[in-house]
DNA sequence: CTCATGCATTGACCCAAATCAAACAAGCTA
DNA sequence: TAGCTTGTTTGATTTGGGTCAATGCATGAG
């Protein structure tokens, strides 16, 4: 296939609204194109870079879904993320111009690949891309700060329901169900990234379920209680 | 006294090498110079911003020592940083155009107030800068990596260790001692930053004083066995 | 069909850190 | 000087989640 023939195009992309800033006039949008170099599949169970790797492009995500981890030598490993359509990885390489992170696919995906250099010069000359690139790194640091909170001072109940709600809200922003979901990660990787080992998050799992909060098969889950979950997160009971 | 007796000059700051770019032309230098609008003065224990301030700019600080904390309705806190002279502050706010924590000085501080739509104007013709901001924000998404593998699956000794290494690196990064350091925040603090409470946090300090790897008088702390404590972080003794 | 493999669930037991409680130390200020 | 207040240390006890181990349950290969 002629590599023109897929040639990307921002401006006519159905995710535009998730990754790129609003409300642009033609022209400017007309630059938004030349954001995109090329897309990028990425196999299922591989990855789109890993530590160590040099730093060159932001990845914006079309397709599947993925996790980012840290692996250090001692064998710790932590999940720091997981991002699907419309999310941005790959910032964590641009301080030392090299990545800190491993970005693993959990399902067969494909990603827009914006080389940085070309974002910054774009930035430039596009205020609102200039603008919407910090915010994108604003809204990851302030991400972080949730997860720092869950980790820091949350029950393991309080950890899986806030994990639940916040990824059924995201996938609903995608037009998906506000209550159904098919978790993309094994029970470990959700452990890893919410700091529990994965027979707690199963044995939640269950408590939820008898509780009537959610229904569980596998990996498909359908949430009956919302309000009862979010409750979990906020009430915080012990005080 | 006159305000502009005490205009600021980055480009004769003894701190530019840690808060700004480096390796700039003359002409650079003199724009980055407009970055910073005014200084101000944090007594200690008052706030820089709090959650739900309107964000107009960031911060670098001058001198003094801040924390940022996160706190919800529901009576949760979390410390999710630890700032010192040469650090930038209030990142989270680009996002929303508000504030989203508290940064509290610990310290009588001073910052210099630099508003966000100049540093976004002069990073459109001067590159350095450009690249230096979004450098910053990267840092920053890195460190919140590394806290959450610490809060993820370190042990409480682990994490005491990586704090105050941390701590003494960066003071040490600014001119002072490898090995002395005084805390300036609570037990309780370092405990939130660390997802510990503050009897665990006195204990592990106790510990690590009958190991001989430090000396704890009040707040302040002698590391006698440098490499003891990195032994802890990296070792992960479980495996 | 069976067998292997990779997750997931469940149970029994254990331990690191939380909780509760008391005493103590260092600064204040009156 | 005594008497607060705020922060720290230490002890006794409890507990949430970790660890270890067995079993279950899909999926895919042969």
């Amino acid at each position: 296939m002629n590599p023109q023939a897929i040639k990307v195009a921002c401006s006519n992309c159905n995710l535009r609204e998730l990754c790129m800033p609003m409300g642009l006039n033609d022209h400017d949008l007309n630059r938004l194109d030349d954001l995109v170099a090329i897309r990028r599949k990425v196999k299922r169970g591989t990855t789109l870079f890993t530590n160590g790797d040099k730093f060159t492009s932001l990845y914006a995500i079309r397709t599947g879904f993925f996790k980012t981890c840290l692996a250090t030598e001692d064998g710790r490993d932590q999940v720091t993320g997981f991002q699907m359509a419309g999310e941005i990885i790959g910032l964590d390489g641009i301080v030392n111009d090299l990545h800190t992170c491993d970005a693993v696919a959990l399902e067969d995906a494909e990603v827009c690949v914006m080389p940085f250099d070309r974002i910054e010069e774009i930035s430039r000359e596009v205020t609102a891309l200039q603008h919407h690139v910090h915010k994108i790194m604003s809204r990851e640091i302030v991400r972080e700060h949730g997860v720092m909170l869950l980790l820091g001072s949350m029950r393991a109940e309080e950890r899986l329901a806030a994990f639940l709600l916040n990824l059924v809200q995201r996938l609903h922003a995608r037009g998906f169900s506000q209550s159904e979901l098919v978790l993309r990660m094994t029970r470990e990787e959700i452990g890893s990234y919410l700091g529990l080992k994965l027979e707690t998050v199963s044995r939640t799992f269950s408590k939820f379920v008898e509780d009537g909060l959610v229904e569980v098969k596998q990996r498909h889950v359908r949430i009956l209680d919302s309000d009862g979950l979010q409750r979990l997160v906020n009430h915080n009971t012990c005080h």
